[in-house]
DNA sequence: GACCAGGCACATC
DNA sequence: GATGTGCATGGT
């Protein structure tokens, strides 16, 4: 079988198996973008308390946001780690989102795919799995978020090159599979799914994974 | 106590 | 262009 066709076959096998999983979790856009900054480099769980701070506060509201300086902001995300970063992150966002668009997401999203994805990654600490989470989760716009579980698990099965960049991974995964918003959003939120129970760095055999009848290359 | 988690920017060679 | 480092909390 070649790449192609298994990029294909582990969605299907990944949904039979797990079926769907309905991401992005969050309530609103804004709510996801802020997730999908928070989340960087950190456990979803300790993303979840850091929202729930500006939850609380009924702070996930642009107009909101922009009320609150960038230091109260990092004391409420404090729990989602690298939190003086963050701050600066999502204030960074959300003055590209009030200077570009009037603050309307709806109007951000109104941009065309290829030239949003662009803008987004202009902004300090946006990079391209921010960007993609963000249009695919938040805009709904047809693009595959790579992450570190994807890429674990596609070089584990020797679907990718080793030492094969972000941009290039997307493609061989795009290419591979029709344009499709909610099976992009299905696929990633699976590899996530079984790359947490399987495919951890602690585990390069990736022991019990629904895969190992598709021999892993390590 | 060590290691890891749904990255990214920047310095240095 | 590759490789290293800082950022930081909370769970295992």
């Amino acid at each position: 079988m070649n790449t192609s066709n298994r990029i294909e076959s582990i969605y299907r096998l990944l949904h039979k198996q797990y079926g769907p999983q309905e991401w992005w979790p969050g309530d609103s856009r804004l709510e996801c973008i802020i997730g999908a900054i928070l989340t960087q480099n950190t456990s979803w769980s300790n993303v979840e308390k850091a929202i729930s701070n500006l939850k609380r506060l009924n702070l996930i509201s642009v107009n909101k946001l922009n009320l609150v300086t960038t230091k109260e902001l990092a004391i409420l995300i404090r729990p989602s780690g690298y939190y003086n970063q963050k701050a600066v992150k999502i204030k960074g966002f959300l003055e590209f989102l009030n200077h570009g668009y009037e603050g309307s997401l709806v109007k951000m999203f109104d941009e065309e795919l290829s030239l949003l994805r662009e803008k987004l990654l202009q902004i300090r600490g946006i990079g391209p799995e921010t960007a993609d989470c963000i249009l695919l989760y938040a805009g709904n716009k047809p693009i595959f978020v790579i992450d570190a579980y994807t890429y674990r698990i596609l070089s584990r099965h020797g679907l990718v090159p080793e030492q094969t960049n972000y941009n290039e991974i997307q493609e061989i995964v795009m290419d591979s599979l029709k344009q499709d918003v909610e099976m992009y959003n299905e696929y990633h939120a699976l590899l996530v799914k079984v790359g947490k129970e399987h495919c951890r760095k602690e585990n390069p055999l990736c022991a019990g994974c629904p895969l190992e009848s598709d021999p892993h290359t390590v």
